[in-house]
This record gives C-alpha cells, sequence and structure tokens, in this order.
DNA sequence: ACGTTTGCGCTTTAGC
DNA sequence: GCTAAAGCGCAAACGT
C-alpha cells in the first residue's frame, strides 16, 4: 500500500472523528431547544429563563474575572498578594 | 407543601437540565479542538482541514452558487483568483 | 505644583490620547460596515465580497501553497472541489 | 458602455472603499502602538497603562450593559420601569 | 528571538 | 429576513 494512502487514510480517520463530534455538539444544541420548548409548555416564559441562565453564568463568570482582574493588576504593580483562602 | 414551591422547584430543574446540557456541549467544543491539535502534530494544516469540513458540509448546488459568484466578482475585480472559500 | 502632579497629567494625556486613538479605529469600523451594508442594498452579497478583500490582500505565492495544498487533500478526501480555484 | 463594465466599476468602486477603509483603521492600531511605545520611552509601564485603559473602558461599558439587562429583565417580565433621569 | 497567553475581530448561529 | 449574541480563530503582546 502506497504512502500516501496511509496519509489519506489518517486524514479521513480525524476529519470524520472532528464530524462525529460536531454532530454531537448540534444534537447538544437540539436538546438544549428541547428543554425550552418544554419549559414553556409547562407555562414557563423562555426568555426570562434564558436571563436566568445568563445571570447564573455571569455571577460565576464575573467571579473568576474579578480574580483574574486583581491577579493581573498585583502583578502590573508588583505587588505581593495573598488570596484570602 | 406549597404551590408556589413546587413550581419553584421545577423550574429549577429546568434550568438545571439546561445548564448541563450547556456544559456538555461546551465538553464537544473542545474535543473538536484537541483533535485539530493532534492533527496538526501529525503533520496536518487545520486551516485546510477546516476548509474541508466546511466544503463536505456544503450541498453540492449551493458550493456551485457560491463558486459561480464568486468568478464573476474576482473576473470584475481582475482577480487572480486560486483559493479558499 | 509638586513633581507627582505633573507625572500624573503626563500619564492622563499618553491614556487619553491612546482612547481618543482607539475611538477613532472604532469609527473606521463602523465605517466599513457602512460600506459593506450599503453594497448590499445595492444587490452585492457582503460574503463574497469579504472573500475578495481577503484575496486580495494574500499575496499570490500565498494563495497557491494553500490551493496546492487544498488541492491535496480534496483528492485524499475524495472531496468533489472543483469550487474555487 | 456594457451593463456588465457599469456593475464591475460599482463593486470595485466599494472594495476599494473598504480597503482604503481599512488602510486607515490599521494606521490607528500603529499610532496606537507608538503612544505605548512613547509613553515607555518616558518610563511609564505598557502593561499597566493597558491595565489602566480596560479598567476605564469597563466602567464605562458596565453601566450601558446594566441598564441593557434592566431593560431586557423588565420588558421579559412586562414591567413597566421609569429610569430615575 | 520564540513560545505562551491573552485580547480583538470576524463568522456563524439562534431568536424574533 | 434581520438583528443581536455567542463561539472561534487570529494576531499582537508579554515573559523567558
Amino acid at each position: 500500500m502506497a504512502e500516501g494512502t496511509v496519509a489519506a487514510d489518517q486524514l479521513r480517520l480525524f476529519i470524520e472523528r472532528i464530524e462525529r463530534l460536531e454532530a454531537e455538539k448540534r444534537g447538544m444544541a437540539d436538546d438544549i431547544r428541547d428543554v425550552y420548548a418544554e419549559a414553556k409548555a409547562n407555562g414557563y416564559d423562555p426568555k426570562i429563563m434564558r436571563l436566568m441562565v445568563r445571570l447564573r453564568k455571569m455571577e460565576t463568570h464575573t467571579r473568576q474575572e474579578q480574580a483574574a482582574m486583581a491577579e493581573t493588576y498585583a502583578s502590573a504593580l508588583g505587588v505581593q498578594y495573598w488570596l484570602p483562602l
């Protein structure tokens, strides 16, 4: 079997793995849509739900951002700092 | 148990299902990145790989349309027009 | 006037110059968006236009390299890739 | 003059306007770099300066974001609201 | 000078 | 179909 064929097969394998994963990822997105739809069918407003999800994400993310900013600031200023654990 | 509590719990459940699915979706994205990285480590060019994934995803007639339009534009602009859609 | 004040003023000046320039830069970006919108209103496809801008920006030999590699990959994957040669 | 030529010329014009604007935008970016360099030559730390610029931007942006979020929230809940002017 | 890491802009996607 | 938000790749900037 030629070298070129081996390489081609390896490339195909990588591509197919990626396509498989992308399909799964798309499936997750679909599932999320379904949950919103189901919640709506139970009388909840999807728009408000999305807002809540976003807020909860922000609260988590904001904490991390604050910590990162503190670290950057401290390092930029050459300050020794300890997190209050 | 009060009615309000039941509803609140149900809402919580929906929100948590969504957050769980979003986390999984993020995991898929990470896996995809990893595959591209692995392919790169094996000597493949991720950029061209992404092009191939895009092309395979495209319907044939869409490709033809896009190509025809691109060719028209290129000739109007005098662009020697080798690659990447 | 104290030394510290002079330095503070100088720093302020630098910062404000930067912020002014960043604002102008953002304005340029907005103008570009407007041109694409205007072109679209005149019947041109912004997506293909962006492709053309990218191609014109590319060096010729880079285009050739990319094209050659893409062709190799496409043939390895059996992608009918008449598209943008 | 043929119709096709008119269209081609119009397209060319749009593309060239875009390229001109992109060049100006790039120029702005270069100017910004220069200011940082000049400030550094005057003894200021570019990293700290960037941090300051970012912080000042965030303060502004956070206000807008808060306002937008409030509006979204109010609209999602169907609440009538007035800003305290 | 190079590799790593962060910030920026673009592209794509989802909701209205 | 459009407008807004998120994900992603790319490039510049910092540290070694």
